[in-house]
DNA sequence: TAGTGGTCTAGACCACTCG
DNA sequence: GAGTGGTCTAGACCACTAA
């Protein structure tokens, strides 16, 4: 029966009763929790239910649930980062972008399969600069299959993330979006872009977009300027539902 | 009823179905998907085990359960990557680790606090460098609260990530890991580790560790050879589960 | 063989949304 | 008020694990 009180579900209070016990070190890792069946009966409800919260532990990464033998406590996983391109580097607000370029390169299958677009020719190339208040914070590069019918509208070039243009733009849906991370000095170019010493050290993030086949839509390359620009990631988010 | 041929349970099927009606672009962003009433008669299934399928495709991020409305598809979320620090970088099998230095700082209260460490005053700080092969990779160096009867093991330090360091560690339990990844130049002494010239661009990694109060329990910080270390991260591992 | 978790049913009542 | 998803029940049979 569901706690007229407070409105909680009593799987979930069960949840986060375990919860509690792990964060405390009362359960500790590889610690077996006890049976559906002794839930069950320790807090009066059906074993459906109970298997509702032992689910919500499970996704949160608390406890893994092997068949036969029973639910074992886990260390929660602090080696798995989660990066909100949302809520990354720079607030929202203050940032603002100027286009610099946009370009259709037509019947250009070396450029294009260069990038990686196997048996394309066009490709579209858009390069902006995004700026915090009147600082340039990085160059921004993207490119991606030229498909027609799909026109790319400006509002989406100025305020849409990356993985939001190559959904409106192809016909493919985007599946897969990798990343990666490193480090280059900036070249004379670069530098002037961005206001900064040339040779001086910057962050680049390429993004890359692929469809459910592995086709790739979308490669997007971020050369940030090294005192305005910093990705956060944290392991809270999958722990953040219970 | 479960199907016999295969032995794949009905409700994961029934996800698979919508998954791949979404990712053919059959149903699009914002489309409502039949109800659960409706599901479990196409199906002939009952409504508890049509909802188990649409738990998997809510958690995959495919769709968006809103109560007395509907399940609406959702664009996967492309803007959420994940780093797994356990295959990042370069190869495990390839890696191996030289201690530098180890240290106990007591009663140190600036160094403490320095570091984010409130109201403590000795701390454990740890410093290896990371290799492949013989090539220099990364410096590492890491910051403990120094804990009474919690020795640090030799293979703990040698072979461990520093989530587990810090579990096997302190009292507290560690709940967050969050992560900073910026850029610098390499100062002399970095450059002379690293096998690298000084001023050169280098990846910093910083990783702070939290219990569940938000007591720092651990501080480390990479810094990485411009040319050996890359950080990946994708967004695939959140639908893999599908 | 006994105990565990995994799947599934056929109901029930509830809270919420919308016309 | 009709339709939706959210919670919950009291069963059932199955596959897997371990003694």
């Amino acid at each position: 029966m569901r706690n007229r009180e407070t409105l909680i579900p009593v799987y979930y209070r069960l949840a986060e009763d375990i919860k509690k016990q792990i964060e405390s070190g009362e359960l500790k890792d590889g610690d077996l929790i006890p049976t559906e069946v002794q839930l069950g009966e320790q807090y009066s409800i059906s074993r459906m239910t109970v298997r509702q919260g032992i689910a919500l532990l499970a996704e949160a990464g608390l406890i893994e649930t092997i068949k036969g033998k029973g639910s074992f406590v886990t260390r929660p996983r602090l080696n798995q980062l989660v990066i909100d391109l949302k809520h990354v580097g720079v607030p929202r607000e203050q940032v603002h972008y100027k286009l610099l370029d946009v370009n259709l390169i037509r019947n250009n299958t070396d450029f294009a399969n260069k990038l990686g677009f196997t048996g394309e020719a066009s490709v579209i190339a858009i390069k902006r600069l995004m700026l915090k208040g009147n600082l340039p914070v990085a160059i921004e590069e993207k490119f991606l299959r030229y498909q027609k019918g799909k026109p790319l509208l400006e509002t989406q070039l100025e305020y849409a993330d990356f993985p939001e243009v190559v959904a409106k733009h192809q016909e493919s849906v985007p599946v897969r979006n990798d990343m990666l991370i490193s480090v280059a000095a900036l070249s004379a170019a670069q530098a002037k872009l961005l206001d900064a010493g040339e040779g001086l050290p910057a962050l680049v993030i390429k993004q890359v977009i692929y469809s459910k086949d592995d086709k790739l839509l979308g490669v997007a390359t971020m050369v940030c300027h090294k005192d305005r620009y910093e990705l956060k990631a944290t392991s809270y988010p999958l722990l953040g539902r219970l």
